[in-house]
DNA sequence: CAGTGATGTCTCTGGTAGATATATCTCTCA
DNA sequence: TGAGAGATATATCTACCAGAGACATCACTG
């Protein structure tokens, strides 16, 4: 098994919360874990039934409409203990933005800005749900709460980041348009 | 085409640079782009082919050896500033350092430090590694030079960003450690 | 001149995303 | 009552993509 698959972490972690359906799971890990992982239907379904092939989680209940809600086993939980504590698989960076402004000479220095802009929007955005996310988080009363915490802090450092870089790139950016704007003859 | 392919872009971007195989391509990409971008043989080769068929790129000089070079051709420009005006395609997170601290209740407070420790260190690498590509881009009078260092910059806020939290992560972890120790009956 | 490492092309396997087909259930509002 | 919307639920298909490795040549070096 060179490649684990790393959706089985992300499934068994799921369920060591509680029992869902495959609908209710993937839901979850777009609400909970959506700012560091996704997860999509194509992956989970077969995970599921493999995970329930090799006994480390069973099905419950499959009512008449073919909904079954999906519990780990033991051997399951101890499955997880060994996924988590295997190497982190470092996914290869794919940032499109980035790519945009490497190439962005081809695109002009004003449509460099909007793309920007939108980032440093999305950045705001973002720091605003981790703020939701840290209050429900520190409201409630689980063994869990600072590891989760833990997540969050990070996603509000990325945030910052991204704005403060957000900054910086709109004055360069800025600097560039007026810049050409005067070798083309505009005053100002 | 509802999902256009992402690799047309960094190729296209590419040889926009100058002509190369697909091999100092895929050398180009990991050396120059490889902060935020990635690329295989198993979509460059494929991608050089396809391209070759739409008149976007021409091989050139094929030696006995089998190896040619790709140069753009003018259609291949206005198709890489098409592609680079299309909306930025969002890659869904899944950060397995993220998805190991969500579950770290099941992983343990020492397991999880030293994974903080692991983050910490290559973020210092990659200030490293920044620096040095800083001072390389600076060096040269290249008209991308400005739209270069925007990707350089936003490297750099993001791996300071990764150690002020590691540090942050790590005061956590460790207070967390000592807790444990204490419920344990341990002293200090 | 054998060996080693860089250059170079290409394929295969399997993980992954996203859209879509299908069906049921529940709530609302006319 | 019943039509429709939207949430719940399962499953599959296509295309994208990473990584490894097969295979070959070339340049340098001991």
């Amino acid at each position: 098994m060179a490649r684990a698959s790393q959706t089985e972490v992300a499934v068994l972690g799921g369920l060591s919360v509680q029992p869902m359906t495959g609908y209710a799971l993937r839901e979850a890990i777009r609400d909970v874990l959506g700012h560091f992982w996704s997860e999509s239907y194509g992956q989970i379904y077969p995970t599921l039934a493999e995970l329930e092939r090799q006994g480390f989680v069973r099905r419950e209940g499959a009512t008449r409409t073919g909904a079954s809600t999906f519990a780990i086993t033991p051997p399951g939980t101890r499955r997880l203990q060994e996924l988590l504590a295997q190497p982190v698989q470092v996914t290869p960076p794919r940032n499109g933005l980035m790519l945009r402004l490497y190439f962005g000479r081809h695109l002009g220095p004003a449509a460099c800005r909007t793309l920007v802009q939108q980032a440093l929007t999305e950045a705001q955005d973002a720091l605003e749900r981790y703020a939701e996310i840290r209050a429900e988080i520190e409201g409630q009363d689980s063994a869990d709460r600072e590891y989760w915490l833990l997540t969050v802090s990070a996603g509000e450092h990325s945030a910052r980041a991204a704005q403060a870089w957000a900054h910086d790139a709109l004055s360069t950016l800025a600097a560039l348009d007026d810049a050409a704007g005067t070798r083309a003859g505009r005053t100002s």
